[in-house]
DNA sequence: TATGCGATATTCT
DNA sequence: GAATATCGCATAG
């Protein structure tokens, strides 16, 4: 039954060359790891854009060893660890040389929730991919994944689905100290696979 | 439901 | 030494 799912690589090309447009624009798609012999795949239901110039952005200090995915072309994966304990899963979104990137926040598992479950242990199902630690949990990516091109013939792509997308909402973004005020995180509404205090899921 | 804390890689002061 | 784009568990109300 998952494997009749309409799935359509994306193009580079389709994808918006500015950070908070490529942030709304994948609200609806869906991420897809493929492992050796299975497939997990998650519909995106929440991002946050970390644009040029953002100083919450990891970007905002110049390149280092960690953050150099980030100033690949649009489309390619930046992974992270933060606090020392998750992983975090971006998409670089701007031309070669210039780093900003999209926050990948929550998914809603569409094939493999069998495996994502497994994974996780006791977890409830309901919140497999809700916040961005779980997420790459849920999609098994780590650093390995780190440099990736998501538009390429690869492991990891990104997908349009048949699916329709439900009204997009905006907040401020979440867990931040700096740049508190922009709204630059983006949400299917009234979703409950999305992250956060439910005052931001509306 | 809300708040606090430990774990702990990387960067900055 | 301190801060951080977090999570999961503990405890309290």
């Amino acid at each position: 039954m998952n494997s009749v799912r309409q799935l359509r690589r994306l193009r580079r090309a389709e994808l918006p060359v500015d950070t908070v447009q490529l942030a709304r624009y994948l609200i609806g798609k869906v991420l897809v790891h493929d492992l050796d012999s299975h497939r997990l795949s998650g519909r995106i239901v929440e991002t946050e854009a970390y644009p040029i110039g953002d100083s919450a952005g990891h970007a905002f200090r110049g390149k280092t060893p960690r953050n150099r995915s980030l100033f690949l072309e649009r489309g390619h994966a930046y992974v992270h660890i933060t606090y020392g304990t998750s992983f975090l899963l971006n998409v670089s979104s701007e031309v070669p040389g210039v780093g900003a990137g999209v926050l990948l926040r929550a998914v809603e598992p569409l094939d493999g929730v069998e495996l994502m479950a497994g994974s996780r242990g006791a977890t409830r199902l309901a919140d497999l991919g809700r916040g961005p630690g779980r997420l790459t949990k849920a999609m098994q990516v780590d650093l390995r994944q780190d440099g990736l091109d998501l538009c390429a013939a690869g492991p990891l792509w990104l997908a349009a689905s048949a699916q329709v997308t439900g009204a997009i909402g905006k907040s401020v973004r979440v867990g931040l100290t700096r740049n508190v005020d922009r709204l630059l995180r983006f949400y299917e509404r009234d979703n409950p696979r999305v992250s956060g205090p439910k005052r931001l899921r509306k």
